[in-house]
DNA sequence: GATGAATGAGCCTTCATTCAT
DNA sequence: AATGAATGAAGGCTCATTCAT
């Protein structure tokens, strides 16, 4: 398995750092390849193409906040609370992995349509768990029952995703994961009705 | 004034259409002469580089949201009503022209950093406007005072654009308009706390 | 029309002197710009892609031949003397330009399939020009009335040929419209039975 | 002696077969090893580079075609006759192997001019056989002895090869062998006189 | 003001060859 | 002897911008 091999995650980690640093346009193949102390035909060994390196950037780091999500719904604690827990990790993974948050947030938006549609594929297993809180939360009489499910999650990923976006533009400068309360309280409003 | 020129408005909607149709990456700037019926030259005439075109494709059009905010807030009704305005005229707009639409939502979002922070500038006019509804708000004692400002004007537009990429990606397939109610129960429960 | 202008006659002959010098796989468009004193992406204005110059070559070079061997058919001699006018006229032509001798005799037949295939088209016309001398020796009872008329167009064609490439292998060592007369005596038997 | 191990055969035919079957510039060295069933680096171990392995498939095979025409040469049967069951062995040879016809009379071609020198050596003994069969015919008074041998022999190649390129590029659609009788007949009217 | 021909910098990808195992 | 992962040089083409007319 390719995917397991060192030099693997030493290119999805190289291209992190470089498109953080450069920024997407930027972020040429040789970049990368002396990033991550190999050379460029190397990376075709493990990557279709430079398009397929991007979307595994977003695949490889995308199943850290989908499996701490899936966790998160385990938990024998109300749907506020995991509502709460899912803002809180969103918030701490980028927070801990300030390149990350540069490249997801601002760099890879600049990605062509066809590279973004491939993104947001990857991007709906995470809704998808998402929904469950919400759909579970209304079942338990937690949350509204005549909230549109589609339109509460678009409001609540929307909400995150713009303020993770303004954090970044700001350049990092105050901490996000304070902001973990006042987000959930905002959206637990929204969905309580 | 070079604005005031027909050529200028020519361009402009040249723009418009030939990204709509084309997507970022394929809108070159002698297709957008083609489109305009002028020669690429003549581009230069108006704008002073590409990027320049863009820019001014977003602040033309933002006008028409920022304006009819700024009529909307003059109204003398709640600013629960306020916010649903705001809503519907957003919506409104970006029903009313498909092309639009495409180029805000999706096609703009591919700028490099540079001009999406020049198109950030030109947003921040509406945002100031849509503060002035949240703090009426608070002041009248509608919306909930302990509610963070920044925070709830990003879940505010955080939602409403979400809402309109994801009607974008779906082609347009529903009516955008429609979701107004709910839209808005969504984040008046939010800012109503 | 693009072929009126000096810089794609300018092109065209820059090319030649490019492959000739060169070889087939050295002669990067970047060399063929330069030899011919325009900017890399000039070449583009005048022609679609890197075969599209190869072919041009040809075609434009390929009709000299054609148009004088239309003239040779058009006198009034006999056909054996207008076998032996196409020799000549093949080996002068050739003989007169060194560097297209090399780039159609050498070079371009390592061109890919793809474009060989296209020179083959054009060679096709003068093809059909050389056959309309074997009918028209047939029918005059010139020639023998039983050969084959595509294998002995294929002789002559083949012989010509070889006899060219040869001499150029040989670097032009000896004079190649001296031979005329041999070739044709040669040919001549071979079709008149 | 490396040519008698096993692998030495093993790679000039699946050179054969690959090249006929994806064209000279799609057969890189990792097919060639793939269809041979044996690593890219064990290649290495038989041939100098790649050029040597497209030399040797052109030598391995022309042998065949030299020791035939060796052992027809020593017949004794007339000149006329050798010539016939030279063109025949020929046709027959390739026939009967429609890759190698394919891989010799098109892709081979392809090489650069360096390579092409190299298969041209090779050829030159097959040649001089024929030079033979040409003076022998001469001293024996069957044929003009007025002929120049080189452009005599530059003929019945050219025919030859002509003849053979024109069958594969049509897919060898008729029966190449059932040629040999009128390509005999035009050869045997060019050098008869 | 308007034109449009000309410019030239910039980059992804392939593949023959090597060499540590 | 055999392997196959790793190497790294090399080039066709696009397109924003200029400037002579």
């Amino acid at each position: 398995m390719k995917k397991d091999k060192p030099k693997y995650k030493q290119i999805i980690d190289a291209a992190i750092i470089v498109i953080a640093e450069n920024g997407y346009h930027q972020s040429q193949v040789s970049k990368i390849a002396k990033q991550a102390g190999v050379a460029d035909g190397t990376i075709y060994l493990y990557f279709k193409n430079k398009e397929e390196i991007l979307v595994s950037v977003f695949e490889e780091k995308m199943e850290i906040f989908a499996d701490n999500l899936k966790e998160i719904i385990q938990q024998d604690i109300s749907c506020s609370e995991k509502l709460f827990k899912m803002i809180e990790n969103h918030f701490t993974v980028l927070s801990s992995d300030h390149h990350l948050a540069t490249v997801t947030q601002l760099e890879l938006r600049q990605a062509n349509l066809a590279l973004r549609l491939r993104i947001n594929a990857v991007l709906r297993s995470y809704l998808i768990l998402l929904d469950t809180i919400l759909k579970e939360g209304i079942e338990q009489g937690e949350f509204d029952h005549t909230i549109d499910i589609r339109l509460a999650r678009q409001m609540v990923f929307g909400t995150i995703d713009e303020t993770t976006t303004t954090w970044v533009m700001n350049e990092h400068k105050y901490n996000l994961v304070d902001l973990t309360s006042k987000v959930h309280r905002l959206l637990l409003n929204g969905v309580k009705g």
